[in-house]
DNA sequence: AATCCTAATGACCCGCAGGTCATCAAACGC
DNA sequence: GCGTTTGATGACCTGCGGGTCATTAGGATT
């Protein structure tokens, strides 16, 4: 998943055919998936294309994979998990300011996802949601409950600290992960329409900084 | 569109086989097509299937709309565009604060789209936006961009007023509209995941609560 | 009632892409 | 080198669904 692009296509001038590469094949077939799969969503991509890119035929991908979906899921499963891992390790080790903890979160969820190809992930799934419930359910148990999870505690110590007003935990998390969601679907979807686009980075600093305010406790009663 | 359901499928016992409803077929297809799309996505949707539900066989589509694309078109366009031009007409006569003419905006949105089938069509177009340029492209020009400028000039009023702080006013417009649109994607992708769900309208109220604080000017200085 | 017009039908066509498999040839062991 | 294993191929099969069209029959006109 996360080799850099195009392994494959590369020094075959002159060598043998094709080459055994067993070990190598899955990780670059999933690479290859996620690039169709987010440039054109599930059923439009077509294996053939993902196997070019792949480097093989599409005969070589049913080694592997024993069918479209089973690729889907595989892609989605490597690629994303290992982001929320990472998130709670993060979290578990923090000391400092829930504000603090909750910016730090939020930038690093942006510099890891939102700016890289995983952006496409959530709108991939969500699009294909309801014509893959066990794909859903999946992604909703390992990515999204546990997103949840992780921020939900930050915003809770805020308010264990005084930091924050009392609010109502799983809301507040929603509606700070909604604008950062919304913004990587966006994305992939209408950035070809209005082509001046905007500063993605300032909307966040915005959405961090309104919402820091908004969910703040009555002045002066932080500890 | 905005007939009540099923307006085809009863009254066909003992009468004869069809009935020529020339006037009729156009606003039953795009009824039945919408509840398809949205349910299932465009690729995965069946002709046959919209034909079914709207009380007529494939070939009767082809005499009302040229191509599978044609219907998509057709559906996004009536169902959506009415409605931006509904909320033109309730700014364009608006005389209040600005606090409260976002909060009326937001709850009409809500009632009007978030609530209905309307809200399906958001992520649809969003969801095929790369495979069906040129919809995108009309989506973002008749909805997205004029309901921005809406909004936009709702919280222009509010910054002139001094109700708000100084903004980057198309940046707190996506900031504001992010969780609307994201919530109505959500509705048609993960509910059947946490059966529970979520109170919406809890949800908007907080939203509604949290940006307004977010952005209010500093405290005394409202006109 | 006979006629015509055309809305509606449903059997059909066909291209496309998911999936299969007999065959080939890398590369490993001896 | 030589046989064997097995990763890889690409021609092939097949079902599905978008799109077509000759035919049928509703219902308006006379």
């Amino acid at each position: 998943m996360s080799t850099p692009r195009q392994t494959a296509k590369t020094g075959q001038r002159h060598g043998p055919r094709w080459r055994r590469r067993k070990d190598a094949r899955p990780a670059e077939i999933m690479d290859a998936a996620l690039d169709s799969f987010v440039e054109r969503g599930f059923a439009a991509t077509k294996l053939e294309d993902v196997a070019r890119r792949a480097g093989i035929t599409k005969g070589t991908m049913y080694l592997y994979f024993p069918s479209k979906e089973a690729v889907f899921q595989a892609v989605v499963r490597e690629s994303i998990v290992p982001v929320i891992a990472e998130g709670e390790a993060l979290v578990a080790g923090y000391q400092g300011s829930a504000r603090d903890l909750i910016a730090l979160m939020v930038r690093r969820w942006w510099e890891t996802v939102g700016e890289s190809r995983l952006s496409g992930i959530p709108k991939l799934v969500m699009a294909e949601a309801s014509n893959f419930p066990e794909l859903a359910k999946f992604y909703h148990r390992e990515v999204v409950e546990r997103g949840r999870e992780l921020f939900g505690r930050a915003i809770q110590l805020g308010i264990d600290r005084g930091e924050f007003r009392t609010l109502d935990v799983p809301l507040a998390v929603r509606l700070l992960l909604a604008p950062l969601v919304f913004v990587s679907i966006w994305k992939h979807s209408f950035v070809r329409c209005d082509p001046r686009g905007f500063d993605v980075r300032a909307f966040v600093d915005l959405h961090l900084d309104t919402y820091l305010r908004g969910i703040a406790a009555p002045s002066g009663a932080a500890s």
